[in-house]
DNA sequence: TTGTACGCGTTATCAG
DNA sequence: CTGATAACGCGTACAA
């Protein structure tokens, strides 16, 4: 590989006026200008961004942590957070965590060892305590998740609200005995908890009480919702509506609902969490709650390379973004 | 950020020794080794990589280029080589070409830029000629995408065989009038190509001809297989299977057939390809072709790594893997 | 077994 | 406007 002094070398110019052509710097007569890019295109020359890095610190990358890049909601993020860094000239590390503390740790470690210059969680495992001490590393943007002690940005929709409108819409359906579904309890995850809170009001404010019977927890994938079903078959005392939290739990419903003899929605109404594309394809066609994952993917990158440039700082704000019912055939 | 030279000064002991042990070389005194790694600790050291990568020319990264992160196939591809790379210690550098020529050489330029070790193919945009002079650079392996002239190492399925497959499946039921759907026309991908010639074989081969006019081409999404079916439906000769090569293609289909008059599968049978988890969530159940996607990510970041850690060479060896005809009720 | 000294490729500083 | 030089942090030949 050519490197500077080679250029240097063949224009008959100094390193430091090629680093200037190369950087763009001004005060460079044009003639040596001329020559320097020649030489340069000569020998298929391209600045080493190792020593660059060193030089400079600055790797223009950033690391984006999620929990499974297969889950449909983190690649369209990850889809939409790309096409901003990669527009702005960032590349994006993909940190699968796998929902594990530790992988979560090495990866912020990215920061630590300056093998980035920002990390954007959009899932969270360890506790902030654990995170914080790593903000003194780089500048760390949230994106889904959050955290009530965080002192970081954070773009998201409020998942309490949106749930408090999902069961509302039961309610006002007719529907009374609602069933919820919780994910996987996470230390440092807020969500599944505003979910709840919401699903309690809108019960409380419509005087309905919770059945601790209809709270099914830890229940993320299809084959969950399958076993939801059966185990709402096997009740005497039977929720008609559910809310799950989730696109896929409530795939697993609908879909096990066929082999079963509850009917959806006459017997049982569900409502899913994100509007997935299969959502508006299958029948009967799936009520879900949709999270406006370009915009948020969107917005959180974009603000990440503005804290990068410069052009703003880091700040504890939360973006709230809407989240909006879609209301199909199985409500 | 304390560096090596912070290190030493605490423990007393020189820059050397101190790499030494970070680098797990041998012969280094017990008692200093602990002294210094006692010293580590204190000051929190961790070796900057951009410095490591400076001086050693490795980067632990590997480039994976892929047309777009939202795609269920190559999540899924993605999920896996990942998994494959983050246990032996490599990062993955995402790159969603997005369909762009430009965008794949500007990744590809990354390996020029000594910014990643090697690159995994999973779409290829550019032709052959284009790309080869990278080689140069740093080894290239290539997964579910191949070009004839190549010769860099390739892992796939045979989408000829597993097409002939398939449309025979359709002809051994019965059905002898059958169209065909191909996706977008890539300059540097034979796929489509194969997977013609596997249509047209078995027509042949059981004396049929083809008809142009059941040759739907550039289709690859939903929106596409929707409009496929509405330009059955406006035929005076109507296909009664299709072969859609890509899952929601044939979810488009599907879908769009519940407005119509055409029913699935007793007026249309369809067969989609990747087996996505929705194709057996739906009603009717898609028979569609599997593609063993976990194992064509791990066995090709598997092989980049032996390439990468010298445990073997490049080459242009074909790794064949398995595809299988999943049949449900489409069909 | 340990330390000295050099170089990896860039860029910023400073003197001219 | 330009060039010499130092420095970024690390690894390793070489000498001891």
């Amino acid at each position: 590989m050519p490197t500077i002094k080679d250029v240097a070398k063949l224009s008959g110019i100094s390193r430091s006026t090629v680093s200037r052509v190369i950087n763009n710097h001004p005060y460079v007569n044009d003639e040596k200008r001329m020559r320097v890019k020649q030489a340069m295109k000569e020998l298929g020359y391209v600045p080493n961004s190792s020593a660059q890095r060193l030089r400079g610190s600055k790797t223009k990358t950033i690391a984006v942590l999620i929990s499974r890049i297969v889950n449909p909601f983190f690649s369209g993020l990850v889809d939409a957070m790309d096409e901003v860094a990669t527009e702005a000239g960032f590349q994006l590390i993909l940190c699968n965590t796998r929902g594990s503390k530790e992988r979560e740790l090495n990866y912020l470690d990215l920061l630590r060892t300056k093998q980035v210059d920002g990390v954007v969680l959009a899932s969270i495992e360890n506790p902030w305590t654990t995170i914080q001490p790593y903000l003194a590393y780089g500048p760390i943007v949230s994106c889904n998740e959050y955290t009530d002690q965080s002192d970081i940005p954070s773009f998201r929709i409020n998942h309490f609200q949106a749930t408090y409108e999902a069961v509302t819409h039961f309610i006002n359906s007719g529907y009374s005995n609602i069933a919820i579904c919780t994910g996987d309890e996470t230390i440092g995850s807020n969500l599944g908890v505003d979910r709840e809170k919401g699903y309690l009001k809108a019960l409380s404010d419509h005087h309905m009480t919770p059945n601790e019977a209809w709270f099914f927890k830890n229940t993320s994938s299809v084959l969950d919702g399958r076993k939801v079903l059966e185990r709402i078959e096997a009740m005497s005392n039977r929720p008609n509506a559910i809310y799950t939290g989730s696109d896929e739990v409530a795939m697993g419903i609908i879909a096990q609902s066929k082999q079963s003899a509850i009917r959806v929605p006459s017997d049982l109404a569900v409502i899913g969490f994100d509007d997935q594309q299969l959502a508006g394809l299958i029948t009967p066609g799936l009520t879900t709650i949709r999270q406006p994952i370009l915009e948020m993917g969107q917005r959180t990158m974009h603000h990440m390379i503005r804290i990068l440039t410069n052009q703003t700082k880091m700040d504890g704000n939360t973006h709230l973004l809407l989240s909006e019912l879609i209301v199909r055939d199985t409500s």
